[in-house]
DNA sequence: AGCATGGGTATTGTATACAATATTTCCATC
DNA sequence: GATGGAAATATTGTATACAATACCCATGCT
């Protein structure tokens, strides 16, 4: 997509992941094109590729509400996420090539460093985490499979909660990471899929633990 | 969507499936507005819905090409459908109402005139084979399943052979809709998917076997 | 008081004009 | 004759004006 396009897309959508757009409420596509310093053109664009990740809902009259996401919704996506990444882990193992394997294991090198400083960087972590699913999804070889989980929205739900990952999930995730490498190394699809599987599970109900530890904070704040 | 863009988007597709616009070639959305009678607005949202679907594909420079699938590619989006409508069988079952499985028996008693007269309506049967699913995808009661398989094309690649499906295979879809109606009448979830991922998996055959009899018939043609 | 109805306002849908960018063509130069 | 580059052309991206539609409130009727 173009730039103003993009920049739209990008910007609305960091406003529904922070809360600056409150679940629920209405959004006018004049307000966000002045906001984000666009025409209504792309605006509407964006507003498009949001309502098909369902991260805005719109009304049967075509009015846009910043949609409520339930814990349940959460996992559904993650449901979805298993699937499709385990999937993915399948076909990726049975067709990886050397480069890509060696990328992967480098990209894991790195997670490495970012969650056993003391300190965890949890924006390398996920950037690093982003671009190691990303090579899998590429070595799948599968333009639908990608384009199902494009969809499934990047990380867009973990932001808020990241921050309160502990250094134990993080290990975790860095210690699966290595096991999938082992699959893959070997080409046994079958291996990589349920490791890929448990990865995505074991991530949900890091999530799911994270925010019902948020949602205990808030109930605190609110006496 | 709106009327002058579904318009477009209905007919473009069209154009795609039919063979009108032949795969790999360019296509313009100036002149796809003039033939549509629309102007280049909701043109340009059709395309970004059919590049969602992988209908087209975009140059580097964002300019349009008919995508050219492969019987791979079409194999592909068989495997995604089979997961994620097994997916849906396992979970309709568990969750689907009376009222719902009352429709669902409905329409396969439908379906089953369509396939038993000597000359079976295949319009009719697609039809109605559409709207089952479709409940399934209801009683199944996830949004995002929903979005994902919305993408994945109603029936799109079906249509160019669908003439070309047998009786027999058509009788089986029915059989196999019983089938299924019996899993979801005991509540078996894992009756359901196993019965689903049989029938897409069955279809995807009776698929390929018609694409290769159509190109056979091709070959013979050209001589 | 409650509800239907109508008009004014807010919001989205579509068309069109203009800007930006890519592609092609053609000429100059080597 | 090949190649590089610049102008001409084609195509897409964005902004804006206008049309269509939905929403809301006020007014009048029962």
């Amino acid at each position: 997509m173009s730039k103003a396009s993009d920049r739209a897309y990008l910007q609305i959508r960091a406003m529904i992941l922070s809360g600056a757009l409150a679940p629920g409420s209405q959004i006018r596509e004049e307000q966000l094109a002045e906001s984000c310093g666009v025409s209504r053109t792309p605006v509407r664009d964006a507003l498009n590729r949001l309502e098909s990740e369902l991260l805005i809902r719109r009304s049967e009259s075509q009015r846009s509400f910043v949609a409520n996401w339930s814990i349940d919704d959460v996992e559904e996506a993650f449901i979805l996420r298993e699937m499709l990444e385990g999937l993915a882990a399948r076909r990726a193992a049975e067709r990886i090539g050397r480069d890509q394997l060696q990328q992967l294991q480098q990209l894991n090198a790195a997670i490495g460093l970012t969650v056993q400083t003391v300190h965890a960087d949890i924006p390398a972590f996920l950037e690093h985490n982003r671009q190691f699913h990303g090579i899998i999804l590429d070595a799948s070889a599968s333009p639908r499979l990608t384009a199902a989980l494009a969809q499934l929205i990047e990380q867009p739900v973990v932001w808020r909660t990241a921050q309160n990952y502990d250094a134990e999930n993080l290990l975790r995730s860095h210690r699966e990471h290595d096991e999938l490498l082992a699959a893959f190394a070997r080409g046994d699809g079958n291996w990589a899929e349920a490791v890929m599987r448990a990865h995505i599970r074991r991530a949900f109900h890091a999530y799911a633990d994270a925010h019902s530890r948020l949602r205990e904070q808030d109930l605190a704040a609110a006496e």
